[in-house]
DNA sequence: ATTTGAATACGAAATAATTCGTACAACTGT
DNA sequence: ACAGTTGTACGAATTATTTCGTATTCAAAT
């Protein structure tokens, strides 16, 4: 086991993708990103305060209004995710897990070519 | 929502394996594919009770020994996952996913190989 | 027949994750 | 100054998931 190991919850994920994104952001600025019509203001505010204690999000307190920022690193956050899912549900096998997302509706043809491109440059 | 909206837990999903793997198994032979050493033998047994429950699995009941097997679509299940993690972790971006994967677990030159093939099947 | 072992059933505890209510502090505009 | 708005803090309820303990049943072996 490495030294950083997080396992962000789904709702942290969330919350993390909108402030890799943004940067930094403020607990509204989250929450109106993420519009969920189905918790409220402080249901976002508690996870991200959360996520403070935990040590996956920095903030600025100097203001009245916070200011969050990732600490965790999106790549390696990406990656072992990604490994977990490989593993827990491909078998080990990164082929399967390509494929299956390549099936998908969600992959455009300028996505493929674009697969295509890195995969040329792998060789 | 599509008619089959389903979302196995990550307890679920290591039981599914085994059964997509196996075809048929008891739930000792589960329990003891994952080797848990951490959860005992009925932790096992209600999850796969609970799958049941859930309609996820089938199993015959005609010997005192039952035999389970999986319900649920293993490829529909895998779409369905990757889906999620597509939205999740790569803000819909199905290339995103492939080349953290790729970069990964170094894929193997046949695997990229197997993967360009496919790339072209697709258009 | 009786003991022993392996199996199921199932309630309930333990743990994890999410959601909310409410108190209170700080800023805004009048 | 003070009413209204926006913010944080945080305990507690709710919901989801995992885990176990124990009762009971069935079958095999002595």
């Amino acid at each position: 086991m490495t030294s950083s190991n997080i396992k962000p919850t789904e709702g942290e994920m969330e919350i993390l993708q909108v402030l890799w994104q943004k940067g930094i952001a403020t607990v509204r600025e989250v929450h109106e990103t993420l519009n969920k019509k189905d918790s409220g203001y402080t249901t976002t505010l508690k996870l991200m305060q959360i996520m403070h204690e935990k040590g996956m999000v920095e903030r600025d307190t100097n203001q009245k209004t916070h200011i969050y920022k990732a600490i965790v690193n999106q790549d390696r956050t990406e990656k072992q995710l990604v490994n977990k899912m490989i593993d827990n549900v491909f078998n080990g096998s990164a082929a399967r897990l390509v494929m299956q997302a390549l099936g998908n509706h969600s992959a455009s043809a300028d996505e493929i070519d674009e697969i295509k491109k890195y995969l040329d440059s792998l060789k």
